[in-house]
RNA sequence: GCCCGGGUGGUGAAAUUGGUAAACACGUAACACUUAAAAUGUUAUCUUCGUAAGGAGUUGUGGGUUCGAUUCCCACCCCGGGCACCA
């Protein structure tokens, strides 16, 4: 055969990215490749990166690591023929941009313009996709006008109200906050500890839709799970949802004292009812109302109020540290009944329990609750167990049968020290047929007829062990329920083990019997020794814990004891009858509150309300929208808990709407949290003046495909936004009932030192500057190189080169593309490597794995890199497969091959599965597990054979030589084990 | 304390329906090219014993299941994150 003689191409200029970058970001822009159309005979895909917050400081190379995978996965989509939306706005209002205000003297909107312009360029130079005729601002009155118009139908609905409470307040930013703007206590912005403070404010009532935020999250649509979010921020929405399932229970106060006409009572929410017998006093939070109605009957007043006025003093870090020591005074005079036993029991205040959550009441069960235990212990309060621990034998052979009665059994065990060293007798029980091992275990045995516990203790101790003189020195307390099996018996049990404790007064004892023998043996441990006891039944640490005094309360479900008629049933079966027995109700609360709305600052949409004489608060007309934040002069906050916007009289006096008579405007501003609850249901219509969306845009775009920002907002923002979607699907503004379909967060990158990248560490490295050495293609192919997209990794320059060399070998390679081979079978190997390449590639973008993506572009390019030619074809199929991570350097290329049109707009290669399937493969072959050896075989090769061919290696025979060749495992396409003795 | 992630070479990491651990890349070393350096290329690079052939060990620790475990089970340690006096 001939060989037809090379035709290379022409010689191409070295790879210098400085050169091409901002050549083609022109271009692209002239030509508006990324123009998005609603293009109904196509199929859609909305990529959303949470957008920035434009601070002084510009971007980092962390900043752009989520943009740049949006930007991947956006080109990615266009080339499979989808109509993508992948648009950028910025999100500006709110203190951030207003304390850097008052810090730089420079008017918010002044500044803001000059932070937007500089991300832009920043952006910009990394060569996005974006669709810049859809950006958005939130502090644009076009756009912050629809954000005033959700408020209203809020507000109209009832969800949007006025309250009085105290809430949190940064003294420093001279505004409240909401729950989910602190951290730690403290105001998240600056750091300082907040105090409550009563404030006039708008609360939108979040609280009412905690049940959809809750099952949503887990919501099936069409079989599938509609949220495919990470379950690290599920689980965060669902702790902060935080739903507890309980009951009220209505505590009588007794009148014993006064002759009071009106009956009262203290209301409980408690999520265990059925420890109700257990109650022995009963908590209110020091500003529970009740306290103050209470205070002319309480005998001890002047000690109670004095320890109200300290609970107010108190930060909320110092209220709410679980480890300080527990406070409070009780309510002298002052009884109350417990419903289910009818006992007088105290009343405390204590600033442990929380006003604002539950009742702001709770009834005590020191037994079964650590805080009461606690408290119990310090004030002398008495301790009454109500629930025995219940364990349910774990082993098969004597598993619980539910087709057998169940027989109540009373049982002692015995703990037993040895008269005269630090030392305890317990059994060693031999051979338990599913362990196949042995378990330490006490002495134990079933109380025969009417005998005492003390007597049956010793009456085992003798038979089991043969001791003959054990004193009985004090019982452990309440039993423990074990449910098992007997299988002498023919019965389940439920043993009721009763705790002893024992000491041998001497070595004196006889042999045992020889069916004792047979079942076990005695041992003696030291304390060092004591965990194989402690490991051999599940309720042996219990007893243990009691025996060294350390037990403190039980908290875990068990069996009812001391509980009346509910005795031997479990918690969870009187859960509900219990309740309703105590006359109370059932009923589920939240951690979650309300979202306080009101910000008492500047820079923020000012809320559409009016405040009437007459007529109360009244709606701005949607007609007036957007209302306009006034340009003022001094917008330094007040601190007195209202806004500087008080002061523009020119701007607060209006006549309202509806009686024309003297008013005023609302000079509260919405938190920064108000435009991006919804700013992406904008962009799908960005220039729309009649409606926030028009209903074919939403119809066609929603909902979100995927939508990449970082872990941080998994509690705020993303509760909000999933909030307001909620409310614009039930006013019919939205068709979907959640936003974001699947949301992916992203790593952040940390600086070389390994600490967070900020000015505060020294430690920002520049992307202008990166690009200026490497160019873009390499930082965003480094970025998503450097590991798993959603882990955090610290931040190499000097790794970065890998990533540049690995263009230029593809720009290299360039150099021996055969332009007479028109078919793309050049090279059978360079075929496979490139479908390969291909089918990996489509897979990991699609999986969001760009790390794996691209090593494999790698891989297939050292292999082609190995033969000296390469087809075209196979080329351009390369270029295509690294276009949406290097989309200025494969345009160069591609361009220059001839092509008219941007790579970006070309199309996707397909893979041919019959190429990415191995003909020969490689077999290993192992002797006992151990790899000796391998052989290439077709695929196809039958077992038989594999195992054939895998006796007769060298390598294999100088291994089985001699021995007997037990089994062969053989593994298709695998392996093929042998294994000898 | 409870709940989620995670722990693999000198470094970033790859590999999971259980089947050759360390792909790809950085770094390092030697060699080639060069007057020289850089760049580039070639080779080597988990640890350990051995001149070598070859052996042994190794995925946080300790057990278990299995012919075979980074992968599954049990217990524990460490790191990151969320919630936390939430009754």
């Amino acid at each position: 055969m001939i060989h037809p003689m090379k035709k290379k191409l022409k010689a191409f200029p070295a790879y210098d990215p400085a050169a091409i970058e901002n050549k083609w970001q022109k271009k692209w822009t002239s030509k508006k490749i990324y123009k998005t159309k609603e293009d109904s005979r196509k199929e859609k895909f909305y990529v959303l990166d949470m957008f920035p917050y434009p601070s002084g400081e510009g971007l980092h190379v962390g900043h752009p690591k989520g943009y740049i995978a949006t930007d991947i996965v956006s080109r990615f989509q266009r080339m499979n023929g989808k109509s993508v939306l992948h648009p950028m706005g910025f999100d500006a209002f709110g203190l951030p941009a207003e304390n850097y205000a008052l810090k730089t003297q420079t008017h918010p909107e002044i500044g803001v313009k000059k932070n937007v312009a500089r991300y832009k360029k920043q952006l910009e130079i990394l060569g996005f996709d974006y669709d810049w005729s859809r950006e958005i601002n939130t502090t644009d009155p076009a756009y912050y006008r629809w954000t005033q118009w959700i408020f209203l139908q809020l507000f109209k609905k009832g969800l949007a109200y006025q309250s009085f409470e105290p809430i949190n307040w940064c003294p420093s930013c001279k505004t409240g906050l909401a729950n989910e703007d602190l951290e730690d206590g403290r105001c998240e912005r600056c750091g300082t500890p907040v105090e409550k403070k009563p404030l006039r404010q708008w609360v939108l009532k979040i609280t009412d839709y905690a049940d959809r935020l809750l099952n949503d999250l887990d919501a099936k649509a069409n079989d599938k799970s509609i949220l495919d979010w990470p379950e690290a921020i599920k689980e965060s929405q669902r702790n902060w949802i935080g739903k507890s399932e309980g009951a009220l229970i209505q505590f009588q106060i007794s009148n014993s004292k006064e002759s009071s006409n009106t009956q009262r009572n203290v209301e409980v929410f408690s999520t265990r009812p059925d420890t109700l017998f257990g109650v022995t006093y009963v908590v209110l939070a020091p500003e529970h109302t009740l306290v103050q109605e209470l205070l002319s009957t309480v005998l001890n007043r002047g000690e109670v109020e004095e320890y109200i006025s300290k609970a107010k003093l108190e930060t909320e870090i110092e209220r709410t540290d679980a480890k300080k020591d527990k406070t409070g005074v009780e309510l002298k005079g002052i009884k109350v009944i417990n419903p289910v036993n009818k006992a007088e029991i105290p009343v405390w205040i204590s600033d442990y329990v929380l006003a604002d959550y539950g009742t702001g009441a709770v009834m005590a069960v020191p037994a079964h609750d650590e805080r009461d235990w606690a408290f119990a212990k310090k004030f002398k309060l008495p301790i009454k167990e109500v629930i025995a621990p219940l364990f349910v034998s774990e082993y098969s052979s004597d598993a619980w049968r539910s087709n057998e009665p169940e027989v109540i059994r009373p049982t002692v065990v015995c703990i037993i020290k040895h008269w005269s060293e630090n030392k305890y007798l317990f059994l060693n029980k031999k051979g338990l047929a599913d362990l196949g091992k042995d378990i330490v275990v006490g002495v134990a045995g079933g109380v025969d007829g009417d005998e005492s516990y003390e007597k049956a203790g010793m009456r085992e101790i003798l038979e089991e062990t043969g001791y003959k003189n054990a004193r009985f020195v004090k019982s452990l307390g309440n039993p423990v329920v074990y449910r098992y099996y007997s299988k002498n018996g023919n019965q389940n049990r439920m043993a009721l083990l009763h705790p002893l404790y024992f000491e041998l007064i001497d070595g004196d004892h006889v042999e045992i019997s020889e069916e004792e023998k047979k079942l076990h043996e005695t041992i003696w441990l030291s304390e060092d020794e004591i965990g194989t006891y402690l490991a051999g039944r599940p309720f042996n640490p219990i007893f243990w814990e009691r025996f060294k005094g350390n037990a403190d309360a039980f908290t875990d479900y068990g069996m009812l004891i001391n509980s009346g008629s509910f005795d031997g049933k479990t918690s969870a079966e009187v859960k509900r009858s219990i309740t309703e027995y105590a006359g109370g109700s059932l009923k589920t609360t939240y951690k979650l509150r309300d979202w306080v709305f009101s910000r008492q600052r500047y820079w923020g949409e000012p809320m559409p309300l009016i405040h009437c004489e007459k007529c109360g608060v009244v709606a701005v007309p949607e007609k007036d929208l957007p209302v306009k934040l006034p340009k003022v002069t001094s917008y330094e906050p007040t601190g007195t808990g209202e806004s500087p916007l008080v002061a523009i009289t020119k701007w607060v006096n209006v006549k309202c709407p509806q009686c024309k008579g003297k008013a005023k405007r609302e000079t509260n501003t919405m938190p920064q949290w108000a435009g991006s609850s919804w700013y992406y249901l904008r962009y799908m219509d960005a220039k729309n003046t009649k409606a926030l969306v028009s209903a074919k845009n939403e119809k066609y775009w929603s909902p979100v495909d995927l939508y990449i920002g970082g872990a941080e907002h998994a509690t705020r923002h993303l509760i909000y936004a999933r909030f307001w979607h909620k409310f614009l699907f039930d006013i019919g503004v939205v068709s979907t009932i959640e936003p974001f379909k699947k949301l992916q967060s992203v790593g952040l990158i940390m600086g070389e030192d390994g600490r967070k990248m900020g000015k505060r560490y020294g430690n920002v490295v520049n992307p202008d500057d990166i690009v200026a050495t490497y160019g873009a293609d390499t930082l965003r192919l480094y970025e998503m190189f450097m590991g798993p997209f959603e882990q955090q990794i610290a931040w190499s320059t000097s790794s970065m080169v890998g990533s540049r060399r690995f263009i230029e070998k593809v720009w290299k390679l360039r150099e021996k593309i055969d332009e007479n081979g028109t078919t793309p079978t050049t090279n059978l190997a360079i075929t496979k490597s490139v479908h390969r390449a291909i089918k990996k590639v489509t897979d990991d973008i699609q999986g969001l794995r760009f790390n794996t993506a691209i090593s494999a572009l790698m891989i297939a390019i050292n292999e082609i890199d190995a033969n000296s030619s390469i087809a075209r074809e196979h080329y351009e199929s390369i270029l295509k497969l690294l276009a949406p991570f290097a989309p200025h350097a494969t345009e160069e290329l591609w361009i220059s091959l001839g092509n008219k049109k941007s790579i970006h707009v070309s199309t996707w290669p397909k893979y041919d599965p019959a190429q990415v399937i191995d003909t020969e493969i490689t077999i290993i072959v192992q002797v006992n597990g151990k790899v000796r050896g391998s052989f290439v075989v077709a695929t196809d090769c039958s077992n038989a054979d594999l195992e054939l061919k895998a006796k007769s290696l060298p390598e294999t025979q100088k291994w089985i030589e001699g021995k007997k060749v037990v089994k062969v495992i053989v593994v298709p396409k695998r392996l093929v084990n042998i294994v000898v003795v």
